[in-house]
DNA sequence: TCGTCCATGTAACGCGTTACATGATTTG
DNA sequence: CAAATCATGTAACGCGTTACATGGACGA
């Protein structure tokens, strides 16, 4: 049945509007210039998108009446897509997250500290070092157990999957040290 | 005009199949219980994905006549889809493939070597590394241009991005010295 | 014979992409 | 005034997902 779930592109345009009020044009000049995410920056997207989520009464648009006749509709989060943005973020990590969903996980990241607050980002960076301290290994242990099988590059590809995990497993270290001084400091 | 370019998810088959020829049962089976590229391995995505090729004739099947009534249909690559694969990955590497494709990206290096020899992969590997040691820096210079307005959050986010990008660049490092000793070695 | 695996498919659905289209406003 | 930019949209298209469906083979 499939309710219409809000997709991953919904969710990053609820995040950005969160933080600030925008039109559709400035979301698109976001994708476009700023290493964000990787969506399309095309108003094919962008827009049928927006007007998604203000059918769900998620969003809702004020024409802006200061610029003359160029219409520009200011777009901001209702209640409801405010909840749906914090159940979102709040939602608890799990394993299939770390393994086939990282962006998502970075892009709730992004969005947590200004949404949820300091405490609750600490508890995401204690459940992410956590899974991935107990992915990573995992990998290698596949990698010991087929890797004589595999042809050198098919390999090495999964070696280069095993360095981003290391990689994202030391940054987790690192950003749970910042936190955890700075929620102390409250 | 989009004349019906390949996907990712049929180039991943492509090169599967050019491996060993396989049903799609076995595929499934591969995306299911490896930790392969992330697709999904729903019968709804890939019987209809490989009928496509089929249609493009760059697979072809074969009724298996050894297993009694219970059908298994071999696939295996039609010279065309042979062509199809090589042309995917020979194409040179450009910076937006990095930026937003990696993924692609080592699902091609996976295949390299079986399908184009190592001399090939090495020229890959050298685009790849040049290619990695100039967008790491620019986004490091991203980060020191506009990282101080961002949220804590959002700032490690992208510090995130960052450091897997340094990984991968490592691990090209570390490709590209062993894959000389195997060139130089023959 | 009952459940589990093998093996292949279809149908409905929503989404993202590309390409196209429109008009207002600023800049040179 | 011409060109670029601002700003919003629509149409066609193919693809992936989920859910459903079918039937043979095999072990308990």
């Amino acid at each position: 049945m499939a309710q219409a779930n809000t997709t991953l592109l919904g969710r990053a345009l609820l995040g950005l509007l969160h933080q600030k009020p925008a039109a559709g044009y400035d979301l698109r000049k976001l994708f476009a210039e700023t290493p964000m995410g990787g969506f399309s920056d095309s108003p094919g997207s962008i827009y049928p998108a927006l007007r998604r989520l203000e059918e769900k009464r998620l969003l809702r648009g004020h024409l802006q009446p200061s610029s003359g006749l160029r219409r520009r509709r200011l777009l901001s989060l209702t209640p409801a897509g405010e909840r749906e943005l914090r159940s979102w973020l709040d939602a608890p990590l799990e394993t299939v997250d770390i393994v086939a969903r990282m962006k998502e996980v970075m892009l709730r990241f992004a969005f947590l500290d200004s949404v949820l607050g300091a405490e609750a980002t600490l508890r995401f960076l204690h459940t992410l070092h956590a899974l991935l301290a107990a992915y990573h290994p995992e990998l290698k242990h596949y990698l010991r157990r087929h890797g004589a099988l595999m042809p050198l590059s098919a390999r090495l590809a999964l070696e280069s999957g095993i360095a981003g995990y290391a990689a994202q497993l030391a940054w987790a270290a690192h950003a749970l040290h910042l936190y955890t001084r700075k929620v102390a400091s409250t």
